[in-house]
DNA sequence: CCACACGATTACATCGATGTAAATGGCGGC
DNA sequence: GCCGCCATTTACATCGATGTAATCGTGTGG
């Protein structure tokens, strides 16, 4: 035999099955001995909804999706356990879906994935364009992370990363440091992570009245360890040598320090090392490595908040949402701290 | 308006909503004629299946659950990839949870998520007990990863944890180390995957003739950086030191290595430290860490083949399968390599 | 004692897609 | 010219849960 359906619990209790749904969602008017006499049914039969059918009939699924581009990369991990939680805590389930940085994988996120099993996504691009999100379906709810100058189509929640990256320089600047080096750091690229935060880093050495070289702005094909040695082993080759390193994130940060160490430099006697995100990593790695940790659980608290009531509101509701998240530079052994 | 039906197609194709549907699931006998005006329209009305609809109709919903213990932990979240990649090749979808190895969230788990909407559940379990499975509605098919003596009534797919441990061990005592201690050890505890990799530790010792103190077997809470750190911490603090660390996964492995350094102790001069699992940190810090690598793509290609050729069959199938990956130890700098 | 309100319960239609079985129509063979 | 075959297409019922609106029954005020 199947699965007990609706209709044999209202059989085994004796009433209707319209009755059954009314106590399963918590409907005023159920007499006390109904709902006790349904709930035992539920029991005894080990019933339990069956939610295509509910979908069907409501047009919800009670599921969100988050949409991450590398689940590797531990800052993304971290913040979708803090995204599960989030949505636990209302009631919600999270689908984890990884979409490596890809265009068509992001667009096929902004799109609900096909087949709208959920009802609504939380996305971190990386590849979006803003004309993807120019004719995107208002009807799926929609909260981007993290830097996308994607303006007014979605609501977006992000840390401040020109200040953020400023301040990370700032810090290096107070230690003496001169010839900071960017890696991951990027112009005109289309990462506007990397945009904002070399803005963020040239402002704070406009302001100190030190050059940037072009030559230490060095883009990354990914946010990797790998990427981040690899990056280092140019800087260090320049003939004039960075005396310190603002990584993007902190796996490049991890692999500058690794580069650095089998080449024979120590950090931070000979130069500094500052990363982005504070993934666990970086509190117990030899050394410790200093970082701009973003607030995760208050972007993924409000990242979930956002979207959750766009769905409760189950309309095209106010104008798009533009949040900012706090951060603060946690001082490590890897700049002296 | 809503979005777009198969009615809305069909009549916009000018066919009915049942040639349509046998134009989505390639069905034979249409003639190619109808199928380009169906796909026409489908392009044209900006269709895309409703799942919910499709689901309730066939009982199959194209999802899968991988449930794991901890997203923060790299090997889960290496894991996860790989099972992601080996779906997304086999046409299914990939939903991630995350059970934080509490009992009620595996329990959950096996039992398919009190609302039916995977067609299948991996797990990867810690809290799981015997008699959870011995009543499992067989119906949702289920493959368990990694070690748990749960035998018989679900497909398996570990690592041989027993000789991975015997292999490290026997590397260590090469290396003419004597005394080494065992984090996340564990001879009695519930935790299979610790017990199982304590007793090759003890079986090499024994074939070399080497005595292990109880002492040095040191059980953790979890399985994360600070607790190897803390572990540690005890150990170095007997009487008669340990000479070598033998840490039952990576985290353990970086979090003592980064203990020893702060006190002042070099790896591998003074001490060897052994990992497992290979997790990408392990080939960047300082030093890098020998490891147990398991075959990660294997186990997730292995089940996801055996999870999906379950639900194709339909069926109760045969019986439940129980099979080994591979594992190669990997020396790295923290065992002299 | 009746009309009426209101709480509790139910019959029925419906959400969207697809399996079943039957209808349609073109073609070759006798 | 008729029959039967087969490719193609369709009508209809169905999956499970729930919204709508109607029904039932009890208690209350006039």
């Amino acid at each position: 035999m199947g699965r007990p359906r609706i209709k044999d619990v209202a059989e085994y209790a004796g009433v209707s099955a319209k009755t059954v749904s009314n106590v399963l969602n918590d409907y005023e008017h159920v007499s006390e001995r109904t709902r006790t006499a349904v709930r035992e049914a539920i029991d005894a039969l080990g019933y339990r909804v069956n939610i295509a059918g509910r979908q069907l009939r409501r047009g919800r699924t009670g599921m969100i999706a988050l949409a991450v581009p590398d689940l590797d990369v531990a800052y993304f991990a971290e913040l979708a356990r803090h995204v599960m939680a989030e949505t636990e805590r209302r009631g919600s389930t999270t689908l984890l879906v990884e979409t490596g940085g890809r265009h068509e994988k992001e667009l096929a996120a902004v799109r609900g994935f096909d087949a709208q099993f959920t009802d609504g996504v939380i996305l971190s691009p990386l590849a979006l364009q803003p004309r993807d999100l120019a004719d995107r379906d208002t009807r799926l709810p929609l909260v981007l992370l993290g830097e996308c100058n994607l303006p007014g189509s979605a609501d977006h929640v992000a840390i401040d990363n020109v200040t953020a990256a400023r301040e990370a320089t700032e810090h290096l600047l107070s230690r003496g440091r001169r010839r900071i080096a960017v890696i991951g750091g990027d112009l005109h690229g289309s990462r506007n992570t990397s945009r904002l935060r070399t803005v963020g880093h040239q402002e704070a050495l406009a302001a100190a009245g030190v050059a940037l070289p072009d030559e230490l702005v060095l883009p990354v094909p990914a946010f990797r360890w790998a990427d981040g040695a690899a990056a280092t082993r140019i800087l260090m080759r320049l003939p004039e040598r960075p005396d310190a390193m603002l990584c993007l994130n902190d796996h490049l940060a991890l692999g500058a320090v690794r580069a650095l160490h089998e080449d024979g430099w120590s950090v931070p006697k000979d130069l500094d090392v500052v990363g982005f995100d504070d993934i666990e990593a970086t509190r117990f790695s030899i050394p410790t490595v200093t970082t701009v940790a973003p607030d995760k659980r208050g972007i993924a608290r409000r990242a979930v908040e956002l979207l959750l009531d766009r769905i409760d509101a189950d309309g095209p509701g106010g104008p798009a949402v533009d949040e900012t998240a706090g951060h603060r530079l946690i001082v490590r052994e890897s700049s002296g701290g």
